[in-house]
DNA sequence: GTAAGTGCAAATGTTTTGCCAGGTC
DNA sequence: GACCTGGCAAAACATTTGCACTTAC
């Protein structure tokens, strides 16, 4: 619990690394992109710093078919996934349209479907964080009854 | 690939129990309320049928946080998901206004975000399929370059 | 100099699989 | 009886963590 860190070489090749690839990659991915300019970094460490990275707000991370994808671009923006190869491209500007309509073709995809997912606090996490408590983050799952 | 499968028990079980299941159970968690019923089921035959219900189109698998959780209704809807404690709602009707306005307030969540991800065939996914091949689903993937 | 960060390897947690016994048609 | 299935345990992955050594500040 400080926020300060320290700027490393490494954590500056992941970010570089991570902006420039055009794909979306995994963390072993990115693992081996990085590794081509720093052979000797271990994957623990990407693990770590994406991680930090994540928290800072400099990179996003994804989830896509159980493995975690990270993206450089922080900007807002949805995605589109290829269910053959599994390459993942970025879609800009507001899928609202997108959504209603459902067009077929988006971006030369042929569009099967979407999923759609809203984050937030529940009912109870917000009258826990409301009353006192202090204990924020880290509550007891809620889990099948 | 043969299509049919016989109606076992484990199978009828495992269905009724994520139907009634109001969360969202992972597999593990889904494991729990089976063997209730079945107590020397096990966690490999949970899997093995998940996997064959969604191909059977009688259940959805959903993915959050990096584990797999499964969803009994097949209906087109989206989710909540609570940051703070894990558990994840459902979200019927059109979210096309939702997403607009982003209002704060959505089934109790105070909502921080979402995540849009649309799914389909790749422009070089459609040729191959398109052009003879027959290799549809197992192409190698475009991975970083 | 010191604490954050790294490399390495072992641990963890989830999901998949091989194999043989058992149930279903 | 043939063949799909289940139970069990081991394997395969992705990810996390403990620890001693390095390094940025």
């Amino acid at each position: 619990m400080n926020g300060f860190q320290r700027n490393t070489r490494q954590r500056q090749v992941i970010l570089e690394e991570l902006q420039r690839a055009a794909s979306h990659p995994t963390a072993v991915g990115l693992f081996g992109l990085v590794r081509r300019r720093l052979p000797k970094i271990s994957l623990g460490t990407v693990y770590r710093n994406l991680e930090l990275l994540v928290r800072m707000g400099a990179v996003q991370k994804l989830e896509f078919d159980g493995e975690a994808r990270f993206d450089g671009n922080v900007e807002r923006h949805d995605h589109l996934r290829c269910v053959g190869c599994g390459r993942v491209d970025d879609l800009f500007g507001p899928p609202l349209d997108l959504l209603g309509g459902e067009s077929d073709d988006l971006c030369g995809y042929e569009i099967l479907g979407h999923r759609l997912e809203f984050f937030g606090l529940c009912p109870a996490c917000r009258r826990r964080r409301n009353s006192g408590g202090g204990n924020g983050a880290t509550a007891a799952p809620t889990e099948e009854s």
